[in-house]
DNA sequence: CTTATAGGTTCCTTTTTAGAACTAACAAAA
DNA sequence: TTTTGTTAGTTCTAAAAAGGAACCTATAAG
């Protein structure tokens, strides 16, 4: 199969993946979530190519993940932010971070700290039931229906 | 910056992509946590080369997110496992889900449900702050220090 | 008139991927 | 006993993508 067909499966990670699964596209999204908004940033941040950038920040758009927006006249110049749309993807990037966090810190600990602004406390994200509310272990879902279930009732891992 | 370049960095959303941030492996890992563990299994239903499959079943073994067990002699046939580090990916491939789920669904709905043991219902994933509980919000975060903290105090989305 | 800035595009080389064929080690069927 | 099938790969070539550097455009500053 090839990548771009993979958006035409009935499966949601396969969706999803097709939008952001590429080897730089999170990378770009974590920096946005940090702030950084120019192309000349991203370029200087993550050491990315400058055709490989400004065919990843293309194609965000064209998801509705990024909107390019006018900060000057004479002449225009444009910056990326966020969507809604966009804004929704910061779960996904807080579940990377708190894996690198826990499996691939070094001695120096978790290299940025999350603050809750709400509560004021230094947080790390816990997924959890929307029903119950109880944190969720991988054990503990069964998956049900749908075209990619493919019959087996336990992980069995 | 190469690629390979990527775990070096001191940003646990680089280090996490030096692991699962290719074009197949979270498709490998989506399947893995339906169940899937054989190689021709793997290969049929993800439509990926198998020059590629091995090579990044082999990393992800080498990363400690897949173990190989015999489940056969003679002649001697592995399988491929999740090891507890490869468990806790399983709240990156929920929020995943989770956003195709809300952003790339067809008129369908949800391809897959799941469901909860401990509380019998179907649900979603929702994050939550590991303190106060409440569910997160992107505008809510503060990042506090760390190499990578480029000097902002407020996304200004 | 030259240099700097921001946001790209173009060109060429190297690396990765797709797709198909081939291999090894056995088991089962004809 | 020869053939066919199964599982888990490896090898080969062509196509696609990424890396790296240079070039382009519009404008402002010195």
């Amino acid at each position: 199969m090839r990548w771009d067909e993979l958006d035409k499966q009935p499966c949601s990670v396969a969706r999803t993946l097709a939008v952001i699964g590429d080897r730089w596209t999170l990378m770009i999204l974590r920096d946005c979530f940090l702030g950084v908004r120019r192309f000349d940033i991203f370029e200087q941040r993550l050491g990315i190519t400058r055709h490989v950038l400004s065919d990843r920040l293309r194609k965000l758009v064209e998801f509705d993940v990024l909107k390019k927006t006018p900060y000057q006249q004479q002449p225009l110049r444009e910056e990326y932010r966020l969507t809604e749309r966009g804004l929704d993807l910061h779960p996904i990037v807080l579940a990377l971070v708190s894996w690198g966090d826990k499996h691939m810190a070094d001695e120096r600990g978790a290299p940025l700290l999350h603050r809750h602004n709400k509560c004021g406390q230094i947080m790390h994200p816990v997924t959890v039931c929307s029903e119950c509310h109880e944190p969720i272990n991988a054990r503990d879902i069964k998956i049900e229906i749908g075209p990619d279930w493919i019959g087996e009732d336990e992980f069995g891992i």
